[in-house]
DNA sequence: TTTATAAGAATGGAAGAACCATTACACTCC
DNA sequence: GGAGTGTAATGGTTCTTCCATTCTTATAAA
């Protein structure tokens, strides 16, 4: 299916590594990268400028750049131009670009509507079935907050679909494990890039939109009541409900 | 818990775009992530060198090593050095960046044990259930060899280990979900990262060992007789007893 | 005094030239 | 033939110079 040989992945011996020549800029990726994972520099803190870093390291201040390129790309900094508050910035811990590198990957593969659903259906069971052990009244109350104010009619199908998503993702808050908020997040993104009209087909139709509020409410009753095999169920089916027609 | 204000991720219309000046390397990072995307750069294949690109671009040099960095580093591209056999080459796909990123976001949001744990048990309960499901005689063939071959005494624990992760990788294999796999191998591969004490300790354990190898016999049957339900609660068990003396 | 304008300084963005290190190929010499 | 050598093309790297942006400060005007 693609994934087979993908690096060695399956030769699970890693005794010896490539022995590439280093070049300037990984070292200095490194550096930084230890100092941010290991807590040295803190989130919104200032690096020291390219030409004080182009000291500090020794090398030219290309290479710093290269550097700075491939951590920015990894969303580890932020770089503003300007004198007094411009500069190179430790950016606080964002899901945004690991997401958008799923997605990425997801999309290289061509991973299948199927592959997506499903995957959807399981990890959103149990999404549910851990909601409704772990809910505080907040996150009830915000989830009740959530549904009261989707309307069924009178918004366009990405409204009523962005609704959907902040239903779904309130409830992955509630279950308290971030893992399944983030490859949430990265499913349901490339979904919508994916798999668009039936989306839009899906919800633009007031008979569905109405099913999803209904269950929505449901969902959230179980969670309330501390059913979490209630909860599961009710998710999985909700998920399967909604594309049953299509797969 | 740390997610909940990442990029207004939550704020879920996204109407307007930042306007910020663009870059010269963004414009080219977005022109040849396009064009691999969409297949008109084919794995393999050579791009124009970086002096070529130049002209190409009508930019500076630096700007297109820039965007090449950026672009390696998200695993689209390969750069190699010398006459003829270097230049730049469109990467075949890998899930190895994918998983680094992922790993990455783990490690910085502090990702819990529990989380961990709990998030693998959920997913390889579902994997189970498909790979009972779709196996092929190939990948039953596969799983059988390396329950075979897995000894559970004269090897060293991270050997053990090594062998207790194929074993897992080609029970998802032959699930036939790549997000499954992609997953999978994220969380396993942070597991043994951040908890490799608990890992050491375990492995390490003669009985331990044994009790792992039957488990996998027992899944590797339920499989082979398709019952899904079975492999599901068989795999759910193998991780709970696994990590029970230590959550 | 307040406000508008201009100059200055420090930042990242960018171009261009020059050189080095690596690699494969073609050629020469033995 | 085989071993060595030159050559050319590639990415790696530095240096210099300048531009665009952004804030601070000084200055002039109201």
């Amino acid at each position: 299916m693609g994934l087979e040989h993908d690096n060695n992945s399956h030769q699970v011996r890693h005794i010896f590594q490539k022995a590439a020549p280093t070049r300037a800029f990984e070292d200095i990726v490194r550096q930084i990268e230890e100092a941010i994972i290991s807590g040295e520099l803190k989130p919104h803190e200032r690096l020291p400028s390219e030409r004080e870093l182009q000291q500090i390291f020794g090398v030219g201040r290309a290479s710093v750049r290269e550097a700075i390129r491939v951590l920015e790309s990894n969303g580890m900094v932020e770089v503003r131009t300007g004198a007094v508050s411009g500069g190179i910035f430790v950016k606080p811990i964002s899901t945004a670009t690991t997401v958008e590198a799923l997605q990425r990957l997801f999309l290289l593969e061509k991973i299948s509507e199927r592959e997506l659903v499903e995957f959807r259906q399981a990890v959103e069971g149990i999404t549910g079935y851990w909601a409704a052990k772990r809910a505080t009244d907040e996150d009830i109350r915000r989830i009740q907050e959530i549904v009261d104010n989707t309307e069924p009619g009178d918004i366009r199908w990405d409204e009523f679909h962005d609704a959907d998503v902040e239903f779904h993702l309130a409830v992955a808050e509630a279950a308290k494990n971030r893992i399944n908020l983030i490859v949430m997040k990265a499913v349901r993104q490339t979904m919508i890039r994916v798999m668009r009209n039936v989306f839009k087909t899906l919800m633009t139709r007031r008979q569905a939109r109405d099913a999803i509020i209904q269950e929505h409410r449901a969902i959230l009753e179980a969670i309330r009541n501390r059913d979490a095999e209630r909860a599961r169920d009710l998710m999985v089916s909700h998920i399967i409900t909604f594309y049953k027609d299509i797969l």
